[in-house]
Formats: C-alpha cells, structure tokens, sequence
DNA sequence: GTGAAAGCGCTAACAA
DNA sequence: TTGTTAGCGCTTTCAC
C-alpha cells in the first residue's frame, strides 16, 4: 500500500536502517549514499509512519491543546499561534474544547496523554489537584494560569490593570466598576487583584460587581448591577462582557462612552468592529500561544531545564473610542452635570 | 513505564490476545473472563496504545480538519461541532489552518493524510485537481464546496440568496449591490449565482461589486464602490465583509439602516453584538460539522456506499435591526424622497 | 474460548 | 559508514 522504509530501501539498494537515518540523522550516512537514498525517497514519495516511528520513540510528533471555548474569540489567535510555531517545528496540533465544562478538562487530558509529547492548557479551570494529575501524565504548558511550579505563559495582569485604571483616573474617573467572570477563573482572580492594587493609588473607589458567566450574556446581565452602582466606568471581565455591556446600556438608554465608560480585556478582533470601538487592554494572543509551543519543545528536548519554565508578556492598553468625561456623579438623582465631553482616539 | 495489554495479562491470568479481545471484541470472549479482564484493565490504569494499535489496523483513530482561517468567526462553530461529534465517536480531531493561503492546503492534506483516517476540508480554496489529488490520499469530506463526486456538505445557497431578495425586495428596495468576496471562493459563485437567480422574478436589479477580502478589511474598503452604486441595500459576501461595510459606511457620514440596508451571511455572534444588530442569513455551523463527521464515520465504515456521499443544509433569514426604507433612489443628484422608514425585527 | 506466534513500520543497539 | 537483529504495543491468524 504505502510506501516503507524497505520499499525505499531496496529501490536505493541499502539496508532499511541506512534509509532511516538518512532521514532522521543525515549526519551519520556518506553523503553519497544519503543523496541516493533521500532521491529514492522523493521519487518513491515515501512519508515515514509517525505512529511506528512513536511506537519506538516514543515521541508522537503530536502535540495536544485544551480550551475552554472556541467560540470565544480570544482563543483563535492563540490557537493560529501555536498552529504556525508547531507546523514550524513539525508537530501537528490536536485541539480540543471543553465547552467551558471544567469536568470536562482532566477527561480530555488522560485521553491525550498518550497521543501527544505535550500538552498546552489555556486558561484552565481544573482544580489545583487536577491539573497536578495532568502534569503527571503528560507534559504540560499552562497558558494564562499559573500553579505550583508547572510551567506557564502569563501575562502580566497587574501591569494591564494598572494601565487601564491610570488611563480611566487621568481621564477624571474617580468611581470604577469592575464587572466579574467566573469564579473559578484564575485570571479573573488576577484581574481583581491588579484592579484593587492599582485603584488606591490613582485614587480610584473600584466597585466589585457580581460575577458573571464571561460572555456577551454575561455582559447583558450584568447591566442592571452596573447602572445602580453609580460609576461613570466599568471594566468588564473580558471583551465580551464589555460588549454585553455596551448592548445593554444601550438598550437601557445609556450612551457609551458619554454616559459611561466602557473598558474591556483582550482586543478581540470584534471590539474594533462595533460603534464606537471598544477600548480594550490588548493581549498579545499569539505571541502567547508561540511562546507556549517554544516553552514546551523546550522542555521537551532538555527534561528539566534550568531556565525558568514560565514566561511573561506584557500588555498594552489600546485606546479608541470609548472613554470619556469628567465626572463628579452620575447618579440620576444627583445633579447631571454634562461634565466636559471627551474623546481620546489613538 | 505505561501499562500495557502484557500487564493487564499478566495480572489477569490470561495472555495479551485474551486483553486485546476483551477490549476490542468484547463478544468473542467468556462472560467472566472478559469481566475479570476489564477490570484489571480498570484497575491499572491501562489505555490503549493508539498508535500501536493503529499501526496493525491500519486505523488511526484521528481525523483532521483543514480550514481556511479560524479567526474567521464562522469557523469555529464548525470545528465544535465537528468536535462534539468527533469526541463521541472517540476520535481526536487536528486542526490545522491555512492562513487563507490556497497553496498551503494540499501540502497540509499530504502531511496530515497518513495521521489521519479522514480528512474535512472546510471551505477549501484548493483548485480542483487538487481537490481530486486530495481526495486520492485521503478519505476526504468537503464542507461548502462541490467538486466532482466528493462527498460533501453544502448549504442551500440558492434558497439562503432567495430569502435575501425577497426580504428586501419586500420592503421596497429594487437596486441591491452585492460586495463580492474572493474570486477563487466557490461559496462566493454559489451567492453570485443565487442572487442572481432571484433578483430576476423580485424585480431587483443586482449590482456586483468588485471582489473584495473576505474580511473586516475587505468590508471597510468596499464603501467607496458600494456609494458609488447608488442602492438601497447591500449584501456583503460574508458578516465580516457586511459589518466593515457597516463601520466605514457610518464612518463616511451614511446611517445604516436609515440611509442604507445592509445584509450579511454567516450569523457569526458579532452580527448580533453590533448595534444595530445585522441582519443576516444564518447557516447552521454545528449542524455542518456534525453532519461532515457523520458523513465521514459512514464512509469509513462502509467504503463506497450507495447513499448520497452529500448532504444539503438549510439557511434561515435573520432579520434584525437592520433593513429598512422605501426607496426610489439614493442619487445625491436625484431627488432624496426620504421615503417611509420602516424596521423590521424579530 | 483461549494461547502462541507473527508482524504492522520504524529505529536503536550491536556488530562488522 | 553500513547491515543485522530485535522489539516498541498491539491485533490477528491459526492452532488447540
């Protein structure tokens, strides 16, 4: 049927193991030889078995990614990212989604463990326990979450929420919504913590609302805490919450950015796309998901390095549309002071 | 290191074939011999060897799934439902995206066709006889795309284009533009040619604009042209492409709907997170992977069955905020009748 | 119903 | 530098 190593190995007239090396180590066959060999390779279109050469390697040449959502368009641009930095190294890249079902996440895990080298978990919302299972059965790479000494891509959250809360306080805010995710959410844990850290500071009062599914929904439903907090900005957990928020205020007669200020997390490609744009604190996606490839055939090849397993990247605000105004009050009953309007682009 | 059929064996009193057996061919081994085996198997922890067992069988238990942008909000709603499916079928899915590069996509079918049972190929840009080299290598499924006897899943397009223009010709409008997408865009011709098709008996004369970017991008810089043809509405080739339209009309001083109807195709979620939100003709992402898995698992099992190798999906008309106005002409040189605006919903 | 033996395609020792 | 041998973990004849 397909082609094997003997097929081209007595087309080249050698031996099959001649064939294999000169495939895999071109270094330790006379150049003679190997240039007959790779030729006959070419000719006959040989393409050597993964799944035999990982039966005796015990390298699969597969590397595997869990996420909770594909739908959410934070995770595409880190998924292209891992694509290209893996294709580059030639792995191929089994993706799988858990449907935002945290049960779901250590399943997958055990099913992969075997088929892959590695195995990159973003934005994780396994148990601590679990995700010390899954970095006993596989080698893992967690991107945007960091547990014990497990190797991790982070992003430098404090930064970010500094940033955001620095720009809304130099644009007057003084009160500042933050709309929560999920619970379990480490990075939203993260974002409490830089948003607290850095409100004091600037002299920013950070009203904690809720938590919320980290959603569009989510957003909407999170409208009605907003408005009776009486901020004159929120930051929603991610972008689309923020959007969420937009539609909803709306809808509810509130003008973003001249009523409220509306700041997000991410830059998904959406938030460029509404009217006005959303002001976003944008993460770098798929430097993101190369760094995480990069961390794992790192860690691949040198077992247990000594370079730090974990990397960070930065953060930067982007600042379109959205913000606005000097406040003193927007409460409805308070007076409606038609601060100063405006509008930072960039 | 992991367990193996020896082990669970050895620990079971039987011999590996035994395992094997009460693994794989449950029926063909003793009641209690089986139940004695499956739960040592159990006990230990012992997971089959993928790529041992595929090496024998000739069987993989991987599919891949090659697309042309997974940033592309309508992706990846087809790669979860391909998933979904998938997973309850013990498959494992690789994904791997092109980048929109046409020429990267027969070199990813050759490299991922040994790997894999199975391969969908989701909106390819492929020319033909690459389609037919594709197909050679690999059980291959098509998604939005008919070439020769593939297998294939489609979307009525003729019907989706025939609700569009009767939809807006309902509501006054006669001059409809199409901003086309990319020439090399199979689905792009299906459009063309259904609203063709249908501007004839609505008495809608079609103007086609251009070929643009099937992108954001693509929309913004088809405002020119689409001002330029003096219509009423216009139908973008996909939501991106309809919601740049939206963004650089607004931009250039042109209220959408009031001034101007727009029409997009896909429902990617931004659609609905703009305001107003976009009309558009909804596909059934999921229900395509699914469907493309389904096919796919059945030709895997019975080679050249005599059922259709192609399955046909409906489209459904979102009507949003969106449409609008009875027009008679949008000339700045002619007179503007400000006809009667009107909105529908849903 | 079960075991022994062979082999899928490949690579890694070990000789030569 | 090259060939020979063995075997990765599994399934599958073929005996029993």
């Amino acid at each position: 049927m397909a082609v094997t190593v003997r097929d081209v190995a007595r087309a080249a007239g050698v031996s099959a193991s001649t064939v294999s090396r000169a495939i895999s180590l071109p270094d330790m066959v006379d150049p003679v030889t190997r240039q007959r060999v790779q030729q006959m390779a070419e000719h006959l279109g040989y393409r050597p078995n993964r799944a035999a050469r990982g039966l005796i390697t015990g390298r699969t040449g597969n590397i595997g990614l869990i996420l909770p959502d594909l739908a959410n368009p934070f995770f595409p641009s880190v998924v292209k990212g891992i694509q290209k930095q893996a294709h580059e190294s030639d792995y191929s890249v089994f993706v799988a989604d858990t449907d935002e079902d945290p049960g779901a996440e250590i399943g997958l895990v055990r099913a992969l463990a075997k088929q892959v080298d590695g195995i990159i978990l973003c934005s994780p919302r396994m148990s601590p326990p679990e995700l010390r299972e899954a970095a006993a059965v596989a080698q893992v790479v967690l991107v945007n979450r960091r547990s014990g000494s497990i190797p991790a891509v982070l992003v430098d959250s404090a930064d970010g929420m500094r940033q955001i809360v620095e720009h809304l306080a130099g644009l007057g805010h003084r009160r500042v919504g933050y709309v929560a995710g999920p619970r379990s959410s480490w990075s939203n844990g993260q974002r409490v913590r830089g948003l607290r850290a850095a409100a004091g500071p600037a002299q920013v009062e950070l009203v904690e609302l809720g938590s919320f599914s980290p959603t569009f929904e989510g957003g909407v439903s999170a409208v009605e805490a907003t408005l009776l907090a009486k901020v004159t900005a929120v930051v929603g957990y991610n972008d689309l919450v923020a959007l969420g928020l937009c539609s909803g205020l709306a809808a509810r007669g509130c003008a973003v950015p001249t009523d409220l200020s509306v700041v997000g997390i991410d830059d998904i490609p959406t938030a460029a796309m509404v009217q006005p744009a959303l002001t976003t604190l944008s993460i770098p996606k798929d430097r993101a998901g190369r760094a995480a490839i990069d961390l794992l055939l790192q860690l691949l090849s040198e077992p247990s390095s000594h370079t730090p397993p974990r990397r960070e990247l930065p953060t930067q605000l982007i600042v379109r549309h959205t913000t606005a105004v000097v406040p003193s009050s927007t409460s409805s009953t308070a007076t409606r002071p038609s601060g100063r309007r405006r509008t930072s682009r960039r």
